[in-house]
DNA sequence: ACATTTTCGTTGTCTGTACCTACAATTGCC
DNA sequence: GGCAATTGTAGGTACAGACAACGAAAATGT
């Protein structure tokens, strides 16, 4: 039978490819080796992505220069055999941050070059809704003293916000949890970043959903899964889906709005107008409904308080979880029909549900989805859990830089 | 704000590129705008593809000692300067054998390179199921005279087949109005095209739906646009998905079975075993229904007895239309949603009664879609109709070749 | 302890690929 | 008819990666 190969598209953009591009090409994929992969020794460099080892040692020569890596020590391998110089990442070479807006907490890290974490602050509230400007300038101030250190390295940007987000210039077009509407939140986190950022700084802002599936694929439970599906819930419910190894955005970067499929014709309002979404559903507002909780009462809290009353044995609670559970798989076999994909994460609310949601969930899932879809899924929690988001926010910023690591301007060595 | 390039991601595969996957790579981009674009000036060449003039000018003459391309007459352009030579695809050049299977009618071509169809047949059947050996008898006999001139040329065979169907065999898993379970339908097409074709030729097959959505992709509505949808029900309904240019298939295949994501709980059965399935309330089956028609009848007469119904003014089964275009809105908002597509094709059945179904469509889709997705879709009528599976199977046949011309084998020059 | 084996970095050379420059060819316009 | 614009052609150049040969470093075996 014929090697289906990697696709079955000719070039997909039918563009030409000048040779200085194989150069971008190669350097991006050692810098993400080591981003991605972690410290290797140069054999393995070599080894992963098939080039030679003279052309090994001339590209980490110049990541080196960039002071995006570093050599030390060697490999320890068992067997005969002249050690192999390790290559890292130099997390102090290039560095984002990296900002998380959901309804219940704002997050913000500094990441280093190959994902480790510099600086992390995160903090709930009480208030659900505040304007956007409040949200930024709470964010900000949260920033600073982070961002002060690393502000020579600083090379991007990324945010990831529970709302409809347009890729292009980080515009949010409707965030209802957040109750936001029409914010250009791109722009309005430069303007706030003022020169705490380095002038030209790339903001790139992302749904929360998309951002956890980029997390999860890069980082966390989908490592190495080509085809995954994140579905998450904090108040809303949403979707981020990688497929070749790519998220799948869409025109706009809108995909993944799976929270607003119709599951039901007789279903319950929705905050987005219609009626019977999965979101009316499986969502938080459904299961604290169901539970008899008052659903004006979002987040963490909320869900704490849900949960003591099953861990209690509350029946009422049970049928709730276990009704949401049943909604949540059914949700979910339609998209392993959609997707067919290898792995499904579930996060957020999710995450923390999962003990009490496996069985009507799995119950659920089986019921709709195709024997050969569903032969070949694994449903997994969420190896990073409320942090997804987040990496997946730092993941976004480094995204430029991992393309073309020769491209982005060398950041300024702090003395 | 960041240019978001090509993506979020890396590499995708993090593998390196040596000096002379450029060269396939430059290869393919030409060839593939002779196949899909149509022939074209070496100036076109190379405004299209950005490559140099000398660089074009190389990999034309490669082209045509492969006897893929040939040069005649020149461009008339308007203004001065020099005319630039037309290069076209040779048809004869590479041919591949596009096959059909649907429920109500099998259908062959060969298709030569550039998408001239050099030889096509067609024949509808009454019988609703045969065995899959019959089937493949019978196209065989279908193709083998259309093959007899062009062996010498052949690269490769693809089919589409209304059924689950695993990408990397040709494995049918279930195919449930062709009554087929587990045929090794890859397999037997070899077996059964025998001598017919050269020993080696590569044979993929693929599910309806998805080749439909390639073939409108290359060569119907969705020409240039790199998010779209199409979705079509014959018998059954299925969707095919192209995201950034290339087909959605998820980890086996098995993506694009939209027919059977809920959207009622309390819907009818379907054929899979499940209830509320899409297809069960906005395929063939649940329009007759509603139309008061039996349901044992499938196919092209079935819907044609409709259609004279509703031109008669029957209300019954205007108020079957109705309620089918809007279910049918219904899933298409819940698939905008999910994949935010740039264009939207309705292919089969719903593109034969399209005129019936707009309004409510439209309606349903409205009720559904986000307003942002919404606002960015178009949604046409399919402009291969029935022929777009065939057009995709050819396009399937001709990935591998335009992935790397030369790579496959130059095939014999018949005498 | 020493030779052997294995792996790997280094160096210099080679090949493949695309680009660049200059020039010739062809057309339209004044 | 001359000029400008566009494009093909030919030869030289630049660049990137492969390859082969060599030496370095470590584990293994005697």
């Amino acid at each position: 039978m014929a090697a289906t190969g990697p696709g079955t598209a000719p070039t997909a953009d039918g563009r030409g490819t000048r040779g200085t591009e194989l150069r971008r090409h190669n350097l991006s994929a050692v810098l993400a080796q080591l981003h991605l992969v972690g410290p290797s020794s140069r054999s393995q460099l070599a080894g992963h992505t098939g080039l030679n080892r003279s052309t090994i040692a001339d590209l980490v020569e110049e990541l080196i220069t960039l002071g995006f890596a570093e050599e030390s020590g060697v490999a320890t391998r068992p067997g005969p055999g002249r050690p192999s110089p390790i290559v890292r990442a130099c997390p102090q070479g290039a560095t984002v941050l990296a900002i998380e807006l959901e309804v219940g907490s704002f997050a913000a890290a500094v990441i280093g070059l190959g994902g480790s974490v510099l600086a992390e602050r995160r903090i709930s509230r009480s208030v659900p809704a505040s304007s956007a400007a409040d949200v930024i300038d709470e964010i900000v101030r949260l920033a600073k003293p982070m961002l002060a250190p690393h502000v020579g390295s600083l090379v991007s940007v990324g945010a990831a916000v529970a709302g409809l987000t347009r890729r292009t210039d980080g515009y949010v077009h409707f965030a209802p949890n957040l109750a936001w509407h029409d914010v250009a939140l791109g722009e309005l986190l430069r303007d706030a970043l003022g020169t705490m950022v380095p002038a030209g700084t790339p903001i790139e802002v992302a749904n929360e959903a998309d951002l956890g599936a980029l997390g999860e694929h890069r980082r966390g439970a989908g490592r190495g899964v080509s085809d995954l599906l994140f579905i998450s819930a904090e108040v809303g419910l949403g979707a981020g889906i990688i497929s070749r190894g790519l998220p799948l955005l869409g025109t706009a970067g809108y995909a993944g709005e799976a929270g607003h499929m119709l599951v039901d014709p007789l279903g319950h309002p929705c905050a987005c107008g219609a009626r019977g979404c999965w979101e009316a559903e499986a969502g938080e507002n459904a299961l604290l409904r169901r539970a008899g909780l008052p659903t004006d009462v979002h987040g963490y809290d909320a869900v704490g308080e849900l949960l003591t009353r099953a861990e209690q044995g509350e029946a009422r609670v049970h049928a709730a979880l276990e009704e949401t559970g049943w909604r949540l798989g059914q949700g979910t076999g339609s998209l392993v029909n959609l997707f067919n994909p290898e792995v499904v994460v579930l996060g957020g609310l999710y995450h923390r549900l999962l003990p009490w949601l496996e069985r009507p969930l799995q119950a659920g899932l089986s019921s709709r989805a195709l024997q050969v879809a569903l032969e070949m899924v694994t449903i997994v929690p969420s190896e990073l859990s409320e942090q997804a988001p987040l990496v997946g926010a730092g993941e976004l910023a480094f995204a430029s830089l991992l393309t073309d690591p020769a491209g982005v301007t060398p950041p300024v060595v702090s003395a």
